[in-house]
DNA sequence: GCAGTGACCTCGT
DNA sequence: AACGAGGCCACTG
């Protein structure tokens, strides 16, 4: 807060909302999308965080509508995803699907 | 400027 | 209920 910087583009904005995820918390493409007015970029945000892993953002705790982790086969190892979230609290209904019920996270809450 | 891509979502059968 | 196909949007080559 306090300062605000525009958008250079959409992956910016992504960046910014994820980045504001909180510990132990996780959210879904849509959400973020939705968040930012386009309900069908939820495929962009995927994108976005793409050219994010390996950088400060926890791209890890962005899942799928379902819960599960799609993007752990694009991290640097598949399970590297799952561990990261284990390591923060979260809980896990499959070996690849996270409770969403008991960490859900909407955007614009910080 | 055109075409291809893709860590999704929703609808139809 | 489960499976399949399409649509959508923004970025890169």
């Amino acid at each position: 807060m306090g300062s605000i910087n525009p958008p250079s583009s959409f992956y910016d904005s992504v960046w910014r909302v994820v980045a504001q995820i909180p510990v132990g918390r996780v959210t879904t493409y849509g959400d973020i999308a939705a968040h930012l007015g386009r309900r069908g970029a939820a495929r962009i945000v995927g994108w976005a965080l793409k050219d994010a892993v390996g950088g400060d953002l926890p791209c890890h705790r962005v899942v799928n509508r379902n819960g599960v982790l799609t993007g752990r086969r694009h991290f640097e190892t598949p399970h590297v995803m799952a561990e990261r979230l284990r390591s923060e609290g979260v809980t896990f209904v499959a070996e690849d699907q996270v409770d969403l019920d008991a960490h859900r996270w909407r955007p614009g809450k910080r």
